[in-house]
DNA sequence: CGCATCATACAGACTGGTTGGTATGCACTC
DNA sequence: GAGTGCATACCAACCAGTCTGTATGATGCG
């Protein structure tokens, strides 16, 4: 809620059950322990929530609605909208101030991204996808987007914002799909 | 670069060149100050930069094209990229903590999206746009995604996701153009 | 006109509270 | 007894906001 330079200290050491010693013999500074947390925490969520589930799909289109809806669900958990997507939060407070926030939440939405570039290219490969579509193009727009989206949900409190534009990304999915070559239509 | 929350009081009173009573004596409080500044800089650089020329413009899918060419240029300018855009960021900054804040970047956020939903609209009457299209989620859509776009952009230190996210987005609007009726392929 | 009165628009020293970080000390293990 | 793992008191720096003082200009009055 409070970012991670509002962020009191002494607030976080209250809610973990620790105290400052402790912190500061095993991260050092709350820096090291900003860096811990992207790193041990976060990049792990995204791993398991969204990037794996989308490796696995057997279909990347289907795989990248279905990362959508998933991305949809955690915001209407209670409580979660308002706190909006961690990696987009971190980015916007955090990049243009700290270079080792920057690098490893760049290492995450590269990974993202990767991934979702080499989903679409192997479904190119299998005729799934138009092979004129920039695969590594459209991986970093649906990144960016659903980002986006979850910060506009945010600020509205309301799901709707980031619904409405997962369905124009669903749609626009479908578009990728390559038309069939012989048959009536 | 460092957020409002961060924003030293006497560093901004430096910078403009003013002393605390004059700021305490017209805004009250550094709050007051932000959400002025939202009002009557942000707000209106927002309308004269990317919600006027859409609206002005005849064919709201070349509209949207040029939005998304203006706010890359804007981008381009040396130190924009590094700071991002002052929506998003204060998006993502306040409106968990501030409602004063939300609302005022919600009326922003609003407005942009209903101005491009109404010309998306009229495109649709003018047969310009296909007329299955829900224009009030691509409009969302839209908004949501150039501004995840800027955040990917500024972490990483690059306009190379946004240029990538941009020209998806105007295939994409090539994809809403309805189909020739008549005529040879 | 000349002087008094008052409101506005600041200037800047000061304050109480909070922050991240440190120094010291203690318990426990090897 | 040396080293590790922590607890806690403490500190300098910094912060938003306040308070008092003052310069300036308008207004009223004799």
């Amino acid at each position: 809620m409070n970012g991670f330079r509002a962020a009191s200290l002494e607030t976080i050491l209250a809610a973990a059950g620790v105290t400052k010693g402790a912190l500061y013999h095993h991260f050092g500074s709350k820096r090291g322990l900003g860096y811990a947390v992207v790193e041990e925490r976060v990049k792990p969520l995204v791993r398991e929530r969204y990037i794996n589930p989308f490796s696995e799909a057997d279909d990347p289109t289907e795989g990248l609605k279905r990362m959508g809806l998933r991305m949809e669900q955690e915001l209407s958990k209670t409580g979660i909208l308002l706190l909006g997507c961690p990696v987009n939060n971190l980015v916007t407070e955090m990049s243009g101030v700290d270079e080792g926030f920057r690098c490893r939440l760049a290492e995450i939405l590269e990974e993202w991204k990767d991934t979702i570039c080499d989903g679409l290219r192997r479904g190119q490969a299998r005729g799934l996808v138009r092979s004129d579509v920039d695969a590594a193009a459209v991986a970093t727009m649906y990144v960016a987007s659903y980002q986006g989206a979850c910060g506009f949900a945010k600020n509205a409190h309301d799901i709707e914002p980031f619904t409405a534009c997962r369905k124009v990304l669903d749609a626009h999915l479908e578009s990728l799909r390559p038309e069939r070559v012989s048959g009536p239509h």
